[in-house]
RNA sequence: GGCCUGUUGGAGAAGCGGUUUAACUCACAUGCCUUUCACGCAUGCAUUCACGGGUUCGAAUCCCGUACAGGUCACCA
């Protein structure tokens, strides 16, 4: 004999055979080490990768690989009016390219992999339908049949006798109704979508733990929420419990707007009976603006999407590095203890994270990534450039295929050495460094005037650099090289010595700095570079010396 | 507005009742070194931990209040 619960069941879900017991079997408890976590990104397909999820999925990520445990993407689709068409391998491709690879769930080409999908939620309706059928026959959710004009008049008159607006307690009509009534409504297509049935009590406070904010206090949830809506897809209070539920999550990592919520989330489960999964409401990587925090703005930030820095060409360990700074107050400090270790060997915990989200710092970016960028061996550095170039300079891509080991001489400029060079923060900044290398782009340079020093006079400069020509070997040290130029200098009334010229710059045409300016403009176009030394035996004698010439012919 | 959370220098933060006259990193400033630059080195940058009160021999650390900031109150996630 049914039950009236049973037979509402049976006339919203005709076609669900399939119960509860039949989907344990189906995926069952995971077989994993003792704390191994099992963890999740799960992103809307709403548009490009934005920084803050890579921060949360790096976070996932690292927490499953650290255990030996299970990182997987699971699509949460299920409001169709915000999809935005290919974001979803977008997002995983953007993921990749970062490193983080999930082991279960949506691929970069569009497949899905792991034995507890789909772990797409639109593929998921059945499994959500199994469960909500149970929940009915139980007396546990039932239709709802109030329109939006009725909740939004309803919410009007709690605002207006300010009471909490919500669909609980008394406000929640349609939980009175009768499953015989539901019956006939629902024969009639009248419209519906299933409520939870809520026992909680406002007035009643639970303790709830959440692993980085440690135990809070909050009120019991006692609102009526939506749990499938009248397309028939689940909202997402219920998807996460069913999916975290039947994927065997551990820790559900998300961001700390999701807090309030805990409360229905745990009443969800209790009311399965199911085992909560632990939770850690992570920071949100914040932004200043008028002196106030908000969080990092898609719309209004570029740093907002990781294209951007993908774009720029900023490293990605550079960024992974800063990120994991941002999430572990300690990694700064263990990086520097251990300059050489792999980042990943840092095992990130939970009582390091944040309370509250740190401001988006580029600065602190720039810092990590040149310092990652300095310490790169030459092959290593030259080919993350032309990788870079293949997509996003062709022109740069172009110089550097003229002759690859001349560009890997180039950025090899003090390079593998104790202090390396700091300045590339992004594999952009490479172009305009080196163009003056090439003799296309150096003649260019040629017809604009040479940034020479003001103080000296350019019959100094010609003949000077004649001077030069005729002793430039760099066929020796650079020791022997600078102290060859500091006789040079000397010998055209240039003070070698600092010191001396600062006593008396009267006596002298200029110093050393003037004396090796001269040759440094004339051969490089610019009045900084790179050691001179370096740069003059990377051009060879040939070409220094037909650049002289060229300028000289300027001058005269 | 209700509820929740947070507030240590410009930024990230350590500290969680007594060798802290508040560590460290970035930024900034000054100086030194130096052939320019980039490094490197040195020094400076919170007499004080949002504010007010309390507990205590003793508080950034515990309690209360205030202010400010953030989050949340959808058939969005």
């Amino acid at each position: 004999m049914m039950t009236n619960y049973e037979k509402l069941a049976e006339l919203i879900f005709p076609n669900i055979k399939e119960t509860i017991e039949d989907l344990e079997n189906k995926y069952p408890k995971r077989d994993l080490p003792e704390g191994a976590m099992v963890t999740r990104f799960a992103p809307s397909p709403t548009g490009f990768l934005h920084t803050g999820s890579l921060f949360t999925s790096l976070i996932a990520y690292r927490l499953a690989k650290q255990s030996n445990g299970v990182f997987y993407v699971r699509l949460e689709d299920t409001d169709q009016k915000r999809e935005v068409e290919g974001s979803d391998k977008e997002l995983i491709t953007q993921l990749e390219k970062f490193g983080i690879v999930n082991d279960e769930g949506i691929t970069s080409s569009g497949t899905q992999k792991g034995n507890y999908g789909p772990y797409v939620q639109s593929e998921r309706q059945h499994i959500y339908h199994v469960v909500i059928k149970h929940m009915i026959k139980h007396g546990l959710a039932y239709p709802c049949f109030c329109t939006t004009e009725d909740l939004d008049e309803q919410r009007k008159i709690q605002e207006a006798q300010k009471i909490r607006p919500g669909y609980y307690g008394e406000f929640a009509i349609c939980r009175n109704i009768t499953p015989e009534e539901a019956i006939n409504r629902i024969e009639n297509k009248e419209q519906f979508v299933i409520r939870f049935k809520s026992n909680g009590k406002h007035e009643n406070y639970i303790k709830v733990h959440d692993e980085i904010k440690g135990t809070l206090e909050l009120s019991e949830n006692d609102l009526d929420i939506i749990i499938m809506k009248s397309d028939g897809l689940p909202t997402y209070h219920f998807a996460h419990l069913v999916d975290d539920h039947f994927m065997h999550t551990t820790h559900v990592t998300r961001g700390e707007e999701w807090l309030p919520s805990l409360p229905i989330h745990m009443e969800l489960f209790q009311s399965m009976n199911w085992e909560l999964p632990k939770y850690a409401h992570l920071p949100v990587i914040m932004k200043l603006e008028d002196g106030n925090r908000r969080k990092l703005s898609k719309r209004k930030d570029a740093e907002a999407a990781v294209s951007y820095f993908l774009e720029l060409g900023y490293p990605i360990d550079g960024i992974l590095e800063y990120l994991l700074t941002i999430a572990n107050s300690d990694f700064e400090e263990w990086r520097l203890e251990n300059p050489t270790l792999d980042k990943y060997e840092f095992k990130l915990t939970f009582n390091k994270m944040a309370l509250d989200g740190a401001l988006f710092d580029l600065d602190k970016v720039r810092n990590i990534c040149k310092e990652y960028l300095s310490k790169l061996t030459k092959e290593e550095i030259s080919r993350q450039v032309s990788e870079w170039a293949k997509i996003h300079d062709q022109e740069l891509l172009d110089l550097i295929n003229r002759d690859y080991n001349y560009f890997m001489e180039i950025m090899n400029i003090e390079r593998e050495k104790d202090k390396p060079r700091k300045d590339f923060e992004k594999y952009s900044d490479v172009k305009d460094s080196i163009t003056f290398f090439y003799e296309d782009y150096f003649d260019e340079v040629l017809k604009q005037p040479l940034p020479f020093d003001e103080k000296i006079d350019k019959e100094v400069i010609v003949e000077v650099l004649k001077g030069y020509k005729e002793h430039h070997n760099t066929e020796c040290s650079d020791e022997e090289w600078f102290a060859n130029l500091k006789g040079l200098a000397t010998k055209y009334g240039f003070a070698a010595v600092m010191k001396e010229y600062k006593k008396n710059p009267e006596n002298f045409k200029g110093n050393i700095a003037h004396f090796s300016g001269i040759i440094r403009v004339s051969v490089t176009g610019r009045n900084r570079t790179p050691n001179l030394y370096d740069i003059l035996k990377i051009l060879t004698p040939k070409v220094v010396k037909s650049r002289i010439d060229k300028v000289i012919a300027i001058l005269q």
